[in-house]
DNA sequence: ATTTTAAAAGATATTAAGGTCTTAATATAT
DNA sequence: ATATATTAAGACCTTAATATCTTTTAAAAT
């Protein structure tokens, strides 16, 4: 049996997920975030996270600044995007295009043995990470109802 | 970017579980089939799919038989086994137990922010893997609407 | 009993994911 | 202008998953 099963996500992208939420949070044009800050109020190793802070800024999912007083912030189109948006940028859409026994020939025509149930599951899934964007997550966050930390 | 994503099974996990859709097709007790066989029918390595047979042998979900004229077989009990019952065995039950965002704290009480809608889905998925048994595939098999190997 | 055949087991190799560290670039404050 | 803080980039390390190869064990046929 093996140690770790990767469901869904890889685990670059739940760190990014949850960073993501994170300085959607807290940051503003004034108030950035910093990578340690972001590390500690994810539970994610700082140097990793800072590598897809770097990812999810060139993919233009987050603003970021230099120097003293720098950081990541969003500005309020940053926070219109999607979970399903960083899933794209860090993952990819194998989400949307795999076979989920990984049959590269899998199809509508030549389908394997669960495809048109894990169709409709693969739906919802996707309804799921799109339809909940940053900006969302704000509000319900605030709301005091979610969680984001670890411990 | 990363160049593969796991989604829901690992790479041994799609290979058993195709390996025994396979192994319950073609075999009986009089009919063995060998690695050789499994490995060219489900597209897998040989010697890969050969552990994982071992596995899933030492978990009781199939029967083996050493020597000439041996290889793996079904009875009728083994056919009775799940999708879901291969992933327990080979990828352990975090498809049942882990939060989608990889949240450890996550519970009902302290749910991640896709919490409750996960659950629906999560539902589905299990489902989807508890009430397809190797017998039924058989069926699906036989009927020729569905197909299992990759070119 | 001996030989043959095939799985079981174990050792080793390769690749990808995950994680860390160092240096460079750049924005800001002084 | 200079110093400082902070992200960006790149090199490197570690671990787990995937894959291969070799040796051992055991069943069956002769």
């Amino acid at each position: 049996m093996h140690q770790r099963n990767v469901i869904m996500f890889s685990k670059s992208c739940e760190y990014a997920i949850k960073a993501m939420i994170f300085v959607a949070q807290k940051s503003s044009e004034e108030q950035r975030i910093g990578v340690k800050e972001i590390a500690k109020g994810t539970d994610a190793p700082e140097h990793f996270i800072a590598k897809i802070m770097q990812d999810l800024s060139r993919r233009k999912l987050i603003h970021s600044i230099k120097g003293p007083n720098g950081g990541f912030y969003m500005d309020s189109h940053d926070l219109k995007n999607s979970i399903a948006d960083i899933v794209k940028a860090i993952d990819g859409d194998s989400i949307y295009t795999d076979c989920v026994m990984g049959l590269k020939a899998c199809s509508e025509k030549n389908p394997c043995p669960v495809h048109f149930e894990y169709k409709e599951i693969k739906k919802n899934l996707i309804k799921m990470i799109e339809h909940n964007t940053l900006a969302e997550f704000k509000e319900k966050l605030e709301s005091g109802k979610f969680f984001l930390k670890n411990k």
